[in-house]
DNA sequence: ACGAGGTCCTGCGAGC
DNA sequence: TGCTCGCAGGACCTCG
């Protein structure tokens, strides 16, 4: 499940080996991954086009082409972006949803087992509305815990579902919001418009720590996730909470508890430490 | 504006 | 051994 630092990782390793590249072909495997836009009009607007920059945003995917479009990947779940230099393996073309080959022999593989992920493909207009809807960068420079509670903590919905909702903030999915409201001691079903000014201060803090962190690791395989390499991630051994339902919280050792009471997703935390 | 729940899709593992 | 079923959940949708 790619976040904000496993799609970061991704882009990093695809940068230097497409930036310049051109498409030389594309093959489209599955449809049903296509938002708002056709078949017809994806091929046609990836055929011949340069590769002019690879950038994050929020938990996708953004390459920039030199014709002012986007081609934006949202991996979803289960999606990986690969690259590599000639044949790639069988296993990543199993599950190829988009197969581009460039110049220089390299080949660029959105795969996705289950197909959550999605392809866009945005003119200039187009992409200011799409980022317009997108929360700010967590690990922006200038990025504050003020400016946190006030995108955040605008909403008396818990401060686990606010801080995963890409509209107050970009990036942050299951994993990474179970970790940060561990780390700074807050209970993940407290309305979020209750947190006091030193709780954000630490949500703030763990949160760029975690993500950063993170991202030096290459991020977190859980199941899925690779990086543009395939290979994986090493942040999964760095998980205080995730996955640990049951087991003894590393600060206090009481056991973890684990819910799904907050929006259907797995919430992990130990009730002595977040309250 | 909120919570609850459904939808997309497939692999995997638990349980019978 | 072989089957069914629940679970994993990012983004988006509807309903009350």
């Amino acid at each position: 499940m790619p976040e904000l630092p496993e799609v970061e990782t991704i882009v990093r390793q695809l940068r230097p080996v497409v930036v310049g590249r051109e498409i030389r072909r594309s093959r489209l495997v599955h449809e049903d991954v296509l938002q708002g836009v056709t078949r017809r009009q994806l091929l046609r607007g990836l055929a011949g086009a340069r590769i002019v920059s690879v950038q994050r945003r929020a938990k996708h995917a953004v390459i920039l082409l030199d014709r002012n479009t986007r081609l934006v990947i949202q991996p979803g779940m289960t999606g990986s972006l690969l690259v590599c230099r000639g044949t790639p393996e069988a296993e990543w073309k199993r599950y190829a949803v988009l197969q581009l080959k460039l110049d220089r022999d390299q080949t660029l593989i959105f795969k996705d087992v289950r197909r959550f992920g999605a392809i866009l493909l945005l003119d200039a207009d187009g992409w200011e509305q799409y980022d317009a809807r997108l929360g700010p960068e967590p690990l922006g420079s200038g990025f504050s815990g003020r400016q946190l509670a006030e995108h955040v903590g605008v909403t008396s919905q818990a401060i686990k579902k606010a801080l995963m909702d890409q509209q107050r903030l970009a990036g942050v999915g299951n994993i990474y919001a179970n970790e940060a409201l561990h780390a700074a001691g807050i209970d993940p079903s407290k309305p979020a418009n209750r947190l006091s000014p030193e709780a954000w201060g630490r949500l703030h803090r763990h949160l760029r720590r975690i993500l950063a962190g993170a991202i030096v690791a290459q991020g977190t395989t859980f199941r899925d996730y690779r990086t543009g390499t395939g290979a994986r991630g090493r942040f999964q051994f760095a998980l205080k909470v995730y996955g640990r339902e049951g087991e003894p919280c590393l600060r206090c050792g009481t056991a973890l508890s684990g819910t799904h009471s907050i929006d259907a997703r797995i919430t992990v935390f130990c009730h002595h430490c977040q309250r």
